[in-house]
DNA sequence: ATCTTTCTTGAATTATCGTTCTAGAAAAGA
DNA sequence: TCTTTTCTAGAACGATAATTCAAGAAAGAT
């Protein structure tokens, strides 16, 4: 009783939406823009994601599980505390100054346009920048016990810092994309855990 | 030849316009709630400040004129280093948390929604942004002149750090509306200075 | 080969957007 | 009082928004 399988990738399509929400934010892009980036058809679109506030939470999802943040989530049990967290930091040197950079960040982007007024996507935006500060505060301690962080800081201030710093380079990157700026932060802040 | 003078008073309808450009940002904003909230007619608005992003413009200077980074700009050739750079910091702990907080910084919120596509109002932005940091950078030689500072530091470098921050906290009152968040946040961060 | 499903294209629908305009009331200066 | 300007209220405009729908083509399953 099964019949036509879906012809377009999801993963590809996601991945063209999420170029243009990133851009241009979620009110300031059209269905058309959709249409036009995806390259399927405005149907496919309803038929499979819903609606626009739909698609754009499944864009999220698809940009949260390849973000540097995920990797830190990921390893931060396992990982040297140290190298997590400055390949972390020197990854958003890297992509800031890099072409386009100045797109910023997509959660960065979402939290100062939506938070404000849609509870739904702000619970979970807000659950994912928690799971930054709790694998944030778990290397944090991991460095301090090993030894390559000062252990005389209280680690959750400095996870808390990490995350505001996080979220700063993000923001001054839209404004200045320019690498010795970006560098410029992430020394200094990464100072904050010797 | 003169007559009918403006029944409305500039300051005040401009207040009452920023307060939902800040909560919605740009493009969620329509002319329907711009009037609704101002209490002066449609026409009013267009005569006044020619359209919606005319509007904007004129809202953002007013933002500016009043905000704490104002201030730090006027007096960081005169005033205490160490006492203008903690009251900076200090007042976005305090609107942060305070009700209403979690509309963050109109400034923050036009960078990540208009500066990847909007050039006119990237460059308003970046020029204001470059004069906290010079306002910054003022403050933290003369603190590392008078000894409130260790002046060892690069201060071009600290600057930009404390810019960086200073964005980083607005992003976080809008997740995180917490006193104890930010002002863990703000107690790390001005360690660098030390 | 037939059935069923989902694709595609593109028009249709409904709502709202930013903006302009008309008409009359209100207020200040001549 | 009369003129001039700007106010108010709200209709009107054209464009574009999000969403739905209709009709046919394509492809897997039986």
């Amino acid at each position: 009783m099964m019949a036509r399988t879906k012809e377009f990738d999801r993963t590809e399509v996601l991945n063209k939406a999420m170029d243009v929400f990133w851009k241009n934010g979620f009110e300031a892009t059209s269905i058309q823009d959709l249409v036009d980036a995806m390259g399927i058809n405005r149907g496919s679109i309803y038929d499979t994601f819903g609606d626009k506030a739909g698609l754009f939470e499944a864009t999220l999802d698809h940009y949260l599980a390849d973000a540097p943040s995920q990797r830190l989530i990921n390893d931060c049990e396992n990982g040297d505390p140290e190298g997590e967290i400055e390949s972390f930091f020197q990854a958003m040197v890297d992509i800031g100054s890099s072409p386009g950079g100045n797109k910023g960040c997509l959660i960065t982007n979402t939290i100062t346009e939506l938070c404000a007024r849609d509870h739904v996507m702000s619970e979970k935006i807000s659950a994912g920048v928690s799971r930054l500060e709790e694998a944030l505060f778990t290397l944090i301690t991991r460095g301090q016990e090993d030894g390559s962080f000062d252990n005389t800081a209280d680690a959750r201030k400095l996870a808390r810092f990490l995350l505001a710093t996080a979220q700063g380079i993000r923001v001054v990157t839209k404004v200045e994309p320019d690498r010795d700026m970006l560098q410029d932060i992430v020394d200094t802040a990464l100072k904050s855990l010797k």
